[in-house]
DNA sequence: CATGGGATTGACT
DNA sequence: GTCAATCCCATGC
């Protein structure tokens, strides 16, 4: 499967943070199903590109379908794909993935067994599919880092939204989308994501 | 150049 | 429920 255009990029923030519920995020021989994403835009104050153009945000600036992955609490790495078009500070935050290839490979690289432990966090799926700060910058359409359209078996899913996790400033808008019924989604779960669809897992 | 604050996680009470 | 780990970077002196 190849990868998304620059073009499903190239549009405003939230609608892609929607659309790439389902697509499959793929690096260093493991892959897994987006369950859960945030959308920041330089407009609100959560974004880091709300301060201006530094040498922190110029990735965000720029064109879109590239990398921006930074260091979070000086310990994880978080993976966000960068949106609208250069000029415009937006980008995606990927927050949780369904596992779906080299599952030994993120079980070594985690240091854990259970399959809904592996990528149900934005620190630890940089970490089971090997991400780091290096990546930042780099090209999601010629990769390493690579996001496919959703699978063929990708089960028509309802998108729960709410508001975003961890931040304390805009934390009002509901820029969090979770598939429902995904267990990997990282907690707290939204209102709703056990309860509308019996929980459940891509083979 | 010194300081302080995180888009988190895992261990512990 | 609490809390420490640990580092990049924006800000201010």
């Amino acid at each position: 499967m190849s990868a998304l255009p620059a073009d499903f990029y190239a549009r405003p923030v939230v609608e892609v943070a929607r659309a790439l519920v389902g697509c499959v995020l793929r690096h260093d021989g493991c892959a897994g199903a987006i369950v859960e994403t945030e959308a920041y835009h330089d407009s609100e104050a959560a974004c880091h590109a709300h301060v201006g153009l530094t040498a922190r945000t110029r990735i965000l600036f720029g064109p879109p379908a590239r990398a921006y992955v930074y260091r979070s609490y000086g310990i994880h790495a978080l993976f966000n794909a960068v949106c609208e078009d250069e000029g415009v500070g937006a980008a995606v935050l990927i927050r949780a993935l369904e596992p779906l290839e080299g599952l030994d490979g993120m079980r070594a690289r985690r240091g854990l067994e259970r399959r809904e432990d592996l990528c149900s966090g934005p620190g630890k799926l940089t970490q089971a599919l090997g991400i780091e700060l290096e990546l930042n910058g780099s090209d999601l359409v010629r990769g390493p880092i690579s996001i496919e359209p959703p699978r063929a078996d990708w089960p028509p899913s309802e998108l729960i939204e709410g508001p975003r996790i961890g931040i304390t400033k805009a934390a009002e808008l509901p820029w969090r989308f979770c598939a429902a019924g995904f267990r990997s989604v990282s907690k707290p779960w939204p209102p709703g994501l056990r309860d509308t669809v019996a929980p459940r897992a891509l083979s």
